[in-house]
DNA sequence: TTGACTTTGACTTTGTTTGACTTTTGTTTT
DNA sequence: AAAACAAAAGTCAAACAAAGTCAAAGTCAA
């Protein structure tokens, strides 16, 4: 277990106590976890990313503190993540790991997965040049996606 | 036996266990299994492709790791999986070794399983050029696929 | 003997951990 | 009030730890 994913879990931990909004003393929580203060920051740059639905704020001196804040993400703000992080193009294996989670997260079913992967398996677009295949994949799926948006 | 397949019959075996979600260290596995890390990383891309059904997962750096979870298949999944292997053409081995898979996973029942390969077997397309017999067996067994998917 | 598949290893890219140094802010002292 | 001090948090780069890529070389069956 890496040290940084403890610390993530256990911030994960408190934002689930605290309702989704935290506030923690670096340096304490750095001491009570055994790691350099740093690390924290590390952590939550890495890990609680707005990209990821989570708010950060802080500030220094006397009774300084970083203030992290999960967003709740509706079915909508979930499915726009992925319309964004699809714009530079999917591969196969990018597109399968979406839609599992998607599934699992009860956003699609499972005919429409299925629907969506034969859409735009490597068999159907096989006869495009490669150089265009993922970038025609993460099209496909945008459009799908918006279609799945209200 | 290839060191290849031996890397692969391993990872089968771990994710029986684990059922169906396992995840390996490459440097680890490669020293146990002695070979260099790199052939781990041939072997998922070229055994355990979106296409037979696994998803891939992966991390660089410190505590990285190589996720292999193998997706439960519904049977149109199932069926499709094949419909698209038997795209180049079957022998009769290897409609053989797909009728009984489909038979033992209850996707089909023993009299179909008959009736197809009463249907394709080599007695059938003895009268066809040989260049040809197996890439019909193949579309015979494709058009009825077919048939089974929902 | 050619072509597909394997094996290998050098090199690249990405992620983590650490600590020295900087900046900001609150508190005390003059 | 200004200056000095203390108590935070922020930045950054170095060292390390993994996994990924790719091309060259090897193997094997048709």
């Amino acid at each position: 277990m890496l040290i940084s994913d403890s610390i993530a879990a256990f911030i994960d931990e408190m934002l689930n106590d605290c309702g989704g909004t935290l506030e923690i003393k670096r340096n304490d929580l750095a001491k009570r976890l055994g790691c350099v203060p740093s690390q924290i920051n590390y952590v939550v740059a890495s890990r609680f990313t707005p990209e990821r639905g989570y708010i950060i704020e802080s500030r220094r001196g006397g009774g300084g503190y970083i203030r992290i804040i999960r967003k709740v993400m509706s079915e909508d703000d979930i499915l726009l993540k992925f319309f964004n992080d699809a714009k530079e193009g999917l591969n196969e294996r990018e597109l399968e790991a979406i839609l599992n989670t998607l599934y699992s997260s009860d956003i699609i079913t499972a005919r429409e997965a299925r629907l969506v992967r034969a859409c735009l398996s490597q068999t159907v677009l096989a006869s495009l040049p490669r150089e265009v295949q993922d970038s025609t994949r993460g099209d496909g799926f945008r459009s799908m996606i918006l279609t799945l948006m209200n």
